[in-house]
DNA sequence: CCGACTTGATTGACGCGTCAATCAGTTGGG
DNA sequence: CCCAACTGATTGACGCGTCAATCAAGTCGG
């Protein structure tokens, strides 16, 4: 590996750290953190508005310890309800509350915004096809490794 | 803005954080944390292997508050010691210890490793180039704000 | 039907990062 | 000289993320 790749590499740790950094920090004048966005939208998109935990976490592709500590959080402050289960009495039914939906409402153009003047106006479209291409090659060459790590984890 | 943008900006924050995922976990198997690794490098690289704490700050672009509780923590675990400072007695010399430095020579071949498998072996060669590129204009662009805001703060 | 395994979800401990407050030492204008 | 402003650094509170442990409910082979 040469020196050039490895500086790419920091570069991309701290580019996307800075631009994770800002855009949290414009997104949290909304009173919403990334995390807590996330799980909004997808709530928001479900049928009802309303899903299923280990469903949710499919969705937004986390850990479900992770999202049981967000969605923990985010009782607390009336964003989400958590319920029982008609078919299931283990699982919980994650609905959006009235206040989280406005709180998400208010959110989503300003978040847009941020997105566009920090992200999209900073490249051609040139560069936005070859980060598309990029990223997908990153994104399958990821896939094996997580594969291989998560049948390992089921022995 | 299109949906094409949102999607490449959603990939870019997706990707990224699996990214750092990946490479903190096999960093990890050193016993070191990825914001251990940066401070330990800066310090290795530092002439006498010592620093003052504002110094390594601004080397690796760190608020010094996160710089403060990651000594602490780095401090307790004995790989590396802070001192008083001859020049200004505000000042903390930060200094490697033996430890910390015998650790980081152990974690940073199989580090350069995963960087190679999981992102320099991704790519090809003009990938590489448009990826630099791509950095560079969104970091510029990020420069800007970044100013305005630091002059905000000064008033 | 009953014990073993699996599955859905939560919890606690701990490291990490941000923000606001604090504190001690330094500096400069009156 | 003195005190007000600044600077270097730390602290505490709190949100976030991971890992390992736990727990209750479902399922399945014998």
């Amino acid at each position: 590996m040469t020196s050039a790749e490895l500086a790419t590499w920091r570069a991309l740790l701290d580019t996307t750290g800075e631009l994770r950094r800002v855009l949290g920090a414009e997104l949290q004048a909304t009173s919403l953190s990334a995390a807590d966005y996330q799980v909004l939208l997808a709530l928001v998109e479900a049928h009802g508005k309303r899903m299923r935990s280990s469903e949710l976490a499919q969705t937004i592709d986390w850990e479900r310890s992770r999202l049981s500590h967000q969605l923990g959080r985010m009782e607390r402050r009336q964003l989400i309800r958590r319920g029982e289960c008609a078919t299931d009495s283990r699982g919980a039914e994650v609905s959006l509350t009235a206040e989280g939906e406005r709180v998400f409402r208010r959110a989503t153009a300003p978040h847009v915004r941020s997105i566009k003047k920090h992200f999209a106006d900073a490249l051609t479209p040139e560069q936005f096809e070859a980060l598309a291409g990029i990223l997908r090659s990153l994104q399958t060459h990821l896939q094996p490794a997580e594969g291989a790590q998560a049948e390992e984890r089921q022995r």
